[in-house]
DNA sequence: AAAAATCTTGCAAAAAGTTGCAAAAAGCGT
DNA sequence: ACGCTTTTTGCAACTTTTTGCAAGATTTTT
């Protein structure tokens, strides 16, 4: 294993845990505890971790604080942003929409993937420009204060002159019937200017936000083409969104 | 279990409760009690927490932590925001530009002003988000990393549509002679559009970037309508510019 | 004032870190 | 392909840090 892969792995395992031991990482890694230590050291050193005795602590806590217990299902949020990050290609360009999910895979994207990526989430963005090569450009326009979004007609009109490769959308109301629904009325003008700015569709969905229904319509079931949540793929719960013809990750 | 999980873990409690007991924690955190006490006199050292006999409670009001001590100059910028502030009127629209002196200025801002700010540093929008009244617009663009603000050209285009009453430029260098000068063109370019933007501009300098010039010239000093500086308005090192014909707060 | 709880101090064992070194691996010019 | 240098890695001896324990002092409670 090559020491730039290793460091990447170690690198990812802090954003993950936001801790690793040495002993941990010798063994999983399978070399000494020298070698992860001057690794730890080296990164420390760098600025991408906190070296602390007996192993490394995340640092990046630094002008928004992240916290992760605060975050409602955050495991299941963890394991959505790693299976979406499989979908992801080097190079492409890619439109995010906000909420939690969408902030952990802007978290967890490994330090040397490059991409273009638009999002309108204010911690979306703060998250990217953490990041050394992704290049972040921001939909302007009117700020929700929940959200933490731009909104407003404005910002779909900017959404109307992009084509992104690939879109993830966030949290939402999805059932297999009546398709994706969302409370706010600005928010589903905005997620269907997302949709159409879009060749691919990408849902990102924890289960319990599934079979359920609000009150305006986005979009079709169909209209997504891919599903993934942090069930198995196989789950059976999934089935009804499997027959409708959608890709579940 | 890492000894700076554990004081982050022990942190948590005391904001969560405001105060925490030696033997819970000894216990709650599976080591004897030797070990809290000594977690809880270091953190007392650190002014983290404040130390009492059998626990310690919390002694910071300052709920949510905006760092004060990493911004630069803090003091200085702080009697810049309040100055500026004092310009402001109800229901104006506001034009601010990035720095650390916007950004106070943004967390300054009395929780009963009403105004509707136009900014593209990502900082100051998440910094206005927090504020009950104030509208936030986000001029979007391509973000850079360093400075956190949207740049560009498309950044440039949408100031073009905006016509601002009064404009807060940040951080630059400000010389009586030469004027306003950037070190980076890019920059450059945006705070010309902002200054096209608006009807009134208003700079926000601690004075230790005063009488400095870089490469690019932003404007002449007469550009500027109202200079902003934690000197008092008399002190004769502001003469020049007041020979110029510039407001002086 | 006595009892209980907590704190201080010193100490020792375990865990982690440091340093120097040498072998292995990788890079490099010929 | 061949020596050469440089980098990387693991090892060993030694140091430092961390932690828990115990004895006695101090504070708080009853």
């Amino acid at each position: 294993m090559l020491k730039e892969e290793r460091r990447n792995f170690i690198m990812n395992e802090v954003k993950m845990r936001n801790r690793v031991l040495l002993t941990d990482l010798a063994i999983k890694l399978a070399v000494s505890e020298d070698t992860v230590r001057r690794d730890l050291k080296y990164l420390d050193k760098h600025g991408q971790v906190k070296k602390v005795h007996g192993g490394a602590i995340s640092n990046s806590f630094h002008l928004y604080h992240y916290r992760e217990q605060e975050i409602y299902a955050h495991e299941s949020k963890s394991i959505i942003a790693q299976k979406a990050h499989a979908l992801l290609k080097e190079g492409q360009v890619i439109l995010m929409s906000g909420g939690t999910t969408n902030l952990e895979l802007a978290r967890l994207l490994p330090q040397d993937f490059q991409a273009t990526v638009f999002t309108l989430s204010l911690p979306v963005a703060m998250q990217l420009l953490e990041h050394p090569t992704i290049e972040t450009i921001f939909i302007g326009g009117r700020l929700s204060k929940e959200a933490q979004i731009s909104l407003g007609a404005e910002t779909v009109q900017a959404l109307s002159q992009l084509k992104a490769d690939v879109c993830f959308l966030g949290t939402g109301h999805l059932d297999a019937d009546y398709g994706l629904t969302e409370i706010d009325w600005e928010v589903v003008q905005l997620k269907k200017a997302m949709i159409a700015a879009s060749r691919k569709i990408v849902s990102l969905t924890i289960s319990e936000k599934m079979n359920s229904v609000q009150r305006y319509k986005v979009c079709e079931t169909q209209g997504i083409h891919t599903l993934i949540t942090e069930l198995k793929p196989h789950d059976p719960f999934l089935e009804p969104f499997r027959k409708q013809g959608l890709e579940i990750l």
